[in-house]
RNA sequence: UCAGUAGAUCGCCUUAUCGCUGUUCAUGUAAAUGAAUAGAGGAAAGUCCGAACACCAUAGUGCAAUAUAGUGGUUAAUGGCCACCAACUGUAAAGUUAGGAAAAGUGCAACAGAAAGUAUGUACAGGUAGUGCUGUAGUGAAAUCAGGUAAACUCUAUAUGGUGCAAUGUCAUGUAUACCAGUGUCCCAAUAACUAUUGGGAGAGGGUUGCACGCUCGAUGCUGGAGGGUAGGCAGCUAAAGUGUAUUGGUAACAAUAUACUCAGAUAAAUGAUAAGGAUCCCGAUGUAUCGGGAUACAGAAUUCGGCUUAUAGAUUUACUUACCCA
């Protein structure tokens, strides 16, 4: 697995999203919540990944742009590390619920601690 | 030089590594890969006006509602902009304006004053038989006079249909089917109310890997069409009331001509991350040139334009005004 993040791996369908919602289920690493839900699509890639940011929390478009371009970059740069062994396809959705503006270095040490949760739910299971 | 007034411009830079979106080219059956190239703003914001564009509605007239309000110009259009006049503010450069009507009607008015829009007091003088009456004094911006006020109702004049690109058009997987056409079911046994139930057999055709076998569904079936328009795709979508420069006309807003250029197009939504160096500003230290620390605003396209309003660290620049200094 390579370092990227292209159309592919996003994910993007309308009622994939309302699904992962529904019958997802999540882990989290205080500022971050991961919501996943095993599934099914055609595209040749392990996991689509959405990143979200609560307008509630970040009034101004520039910093919930921010915050989602940190959070792609964090999984980007971390994602092979953690999902290279990962068979069965997922759906993801990185939530960011804090409130305060984060620095790179906070988001990607919590994005390692995310996925270590992860992977250890996971193989519970 | 100091203080100020009115505009204009910019609003971090460079390199490296790793990424994202569009377009073009190359390779490839395709998926994709590689290369080249482009990729947020002055306000992209608020959604407050005005248009383009699309769809819906629409005989005519009136009422209501809303907006606008000196004069002239400008524009696709405007409630914007420009010029001039008037009033007010400022030493000035300039700024502000809620600048139609008080002789249609209703309402409102501090202090002073006897009385303030339904008023007729007191003193003195004039006049009269006497009262009414006339003048003066006193309060006030205003005292018997068709006062003031329309950022009070109101009246007048003018204008106004509605919804917004999630508009609208188009392609359409799958699923379901009350539509149309074609094709397709029979046998045995039991029960029983002779057309049903149960059990067994055959079975056109469909599904499963292109074929065969096998498996499986199977008469409310199967095939085709039509309709519908969900997931999703495409168009709308960016070459335009376009941008730069020059000349001409105009006090100006603006217009005309010439010439050059092509400048985001995403859709859970690209335009980014990290590192190093530099620039500017602030603070502190001293050896006055360096060192250390900090800061670099407001803010992110979403159909497209023209305005308005609001936010904005810091920097550059033009014209003008007042005061002081020099000649």
């Amino acid at each position: 697995m390579e370092a990227t993040y292209s159309k592919k791996e996003k994910l993007k369908s309308k009622t994939l999203i309302d699904q992962l919602f529904v019958e997802g289920r999540s882990v989290s690493a205080f500022p971050l919540r991961l919501v996943f839900l095993p599934t099914n699509f055609k595209d040749d890639v392990i996991i689509k990944t959405g990143v979200s940011v609560s307008k509630r929390n970040f009034k101004h478009a520039v910093d919930r742009n921010r915050i989602k371009r940190l959070l792609r970059e964090a999984y980007r740069l971390n994602k092979a590390a953690y999902f290279n062994n990962i068979t069965t396809q997922y759906a993801f959705m990185i939530l960011y619920i804090g409130k305060k503006e984060p620095t790179f270095n906070e988001i990607e040490l919590k994005t390692k601690q995310l996925f270590e949760k992860f992977i250890k739910t996971v193989s519970k299971s």
